[in-house]
RNA sequence: GUGGCCGUAGCUCAACAGGUAGAGCACCGGAUUGUGACUCCGGAGGUAGCGGGUUCAAGACCCGUCGGCCACCCCA
């Protein structure tokens, strides 16, 4: 083998699993659309500034995940991690903050991690971000816009949804500093990891995956008790709504998102089949970060799915996606008959243009392409040699079982290639 | 960045106190005239990830290195 081989985490998306995302990325499309959201597309590079000042400078992201290099004129560009930052970015720039907006967008992020499943270095994510309003049934019709996607792609029994509220950026402080007061009394109990994380962020240890971290939490301060009043009502109202629409929940206290933009609702719709990473899709409000980012100040909401996980949920979950490629396979032994062939085949591509039709190339026996035309998965062969020459004919052939009983094989006159396809191709 | 397991044909994998490699699938060709699938026969394909070391001899043992998988960390 070469030793040019492609870069560790990123990875080639073969034909076989191409139908599978064309599946998801064709539903959420058709989801999103159902809502009434735009598709915008943005840079896959930023200058680096803006990453560091939206995802939060000590986030393990910005300190050590980021593709950054300095481009020829020496300034700092990053290969976007995620997408929100980008999407702000555009909507300030672009001044469509003036009113409400609802957007998505779809592509790869970069992170410089070590690989695991459902985790590589380019990943695919589809985001949707929501502009302009500050009342919580905008985070509902989020939530159950997800949960709609999720029954459109059989998702629903492997999914569930986690919500809480972090509330606004006072309350948080508030908290933050009692529960470094309350751990720092412990620090000697808790896991390395957590001691770490005690001053560079304290609210991760919340979701610290050690069982002695978690029972010392249990007796410490919760973030529920520093809330403020509208975080607290909204919070109380996006559970009504969500118990109206009949979208299932739990309220997870502990809940918090690795990134410093988020405040008030945030939520995580996780799995338990795909090993470690559980966390499928998720989101929150970011309220401050347009304002954060030079814009005019502007409530938001938003979340991002994973799509690498989403795919291996549905192979997880045995949903099948239509892989075939070839509905029409073409066979000509001979110069003239491969010249009659393609003519022939050019005029059913020109009044058919959904038939997919692939002509043999690279000559061979009867039998060598025969044996092509059913590999191929085509139902029916179209077969040209020098007896179809001489009559200006040509054979049709049923090549799978159902279709047989139609037509087994005949020749017809060219003429009556088009409508004698037609009928054996007819469902 | 840390840890565990792994690296033999295109793919999935064997073998053997250490004696210079094999199967299945896939691929190509054939089984009398121009026809696929099933069957049968034949063929091609490997500098054993790479580099060192031990040995008369290494794919097998040792070291390093690169790569893969999974987990930690973190996140979608």
């Amino acid at each position: 083998m070469s030793d040019i081989i492609a870069i560790r985490g990123m990875n080639d998306i073969l034909p076989d699993e191409t139908p599978c995302w064309q599946l998801l990325e064709r539903t959420v499309a058709a989801v999103l659309g159902a809502y009434g959201y735009g598709e915008i597309r943005l840079p896959v590079v930023e200058k680096t500034a803006l990453f560091k000042r939206s995802i939060g400078e000590v986030t393990d992201i910005v300190e050590k995940e980021m593709y950054t290099f300095d481009d020829r004129n020496g300034e700092s560009m990053t290969l976007r991690p995620e997408g929100t930052a980008g999407c702000v970015r555009a909507a300030i720039q672009q001044g469509m903050l003036n009113t409400p907006r609802r957007l998505w967008y779809a592509g790869p992020m970069f992170r410089y991690e070590r690989p695991q499943k459902g985790r590589q270095r380019q990943f695919h994510q589809t985001g949707v971000e929501s502009f302009g309003i500050s009342t919580p049934d905008m985070d509902a019709e989020l939530i159950v816009l997800c949960a709609r996607l999720w029954r459109q792609l059989g998702l629903t029994d492997c999914v569930a949804l986690q919500i809480n509220s972090i509330g606004n950026a006072d309350a948080r402080k508030a908290y933050r500093d009692a529960l470094v007061a309350y751990l720092q009394e412990h620090l000697e109990a808790l896991d390395a990891d957590s001691q770490r994380r005690l001053h560079s962020n304290p609210l991760r240890i919340l979701d610290s995956k050690s069982p002695e971290t978690q029972a010392i939490l249990d007796n410490g301060p919760t973030l529920k008790d520093f809330l403020d009043e509208e975080s607290n009502a909204d919070f109380a109202r996006l559970c009504e709504l969500l118990d109206a629409a009949g979208v299932a929940y739990l309220v997870n206290r502990r809940l918090v998102r690795g990134l410093d933009y988020y405040n008030k609702t945030v939520f995580e719709w996780v799995t338990d089949r795909l090993g470690a990473q559980g966390t499928v899709c998720a989101g929150g409000r970011y309220d401050g970060l347009v304002q954060q980012l030079g814009g005019k100040s502007t409530p938001a909401v938003g979340f991002a799915m994973g799509m690498e996980r989403l795919v291996l949920l549905l192979a997880e979950q045995g949903v099948e996606a239509d892989a075939s490629t070839v509905d029409v396979y073409v066979v000509a032994v001979g110069s003239d008959a491969e010249l009659m062939a393609l003519v022939a085949t050019e005029r059913v591509r020109e009044t058919n243009p959904q038939l997919r039709i692939m002509q043999h190339a690279g000559g061979g026996s009867f039998k060598s392409q025969m044996k092509k035309a059913d590999k191929s998965g085509a139902r029916v062969a179209l077969i040209w040699g020098e007896d179809e020459v001489v009559a200006q004919a040509v054979t049709i052939k049923s090549l799978r079982e159902g279709d047989g009983e139609r037509l087994q094989q005949s020749t017809v006159p060219l003429e009556e290639l088009d409508s004698t396809l037609c009928a054996v191709l007819a469902p």
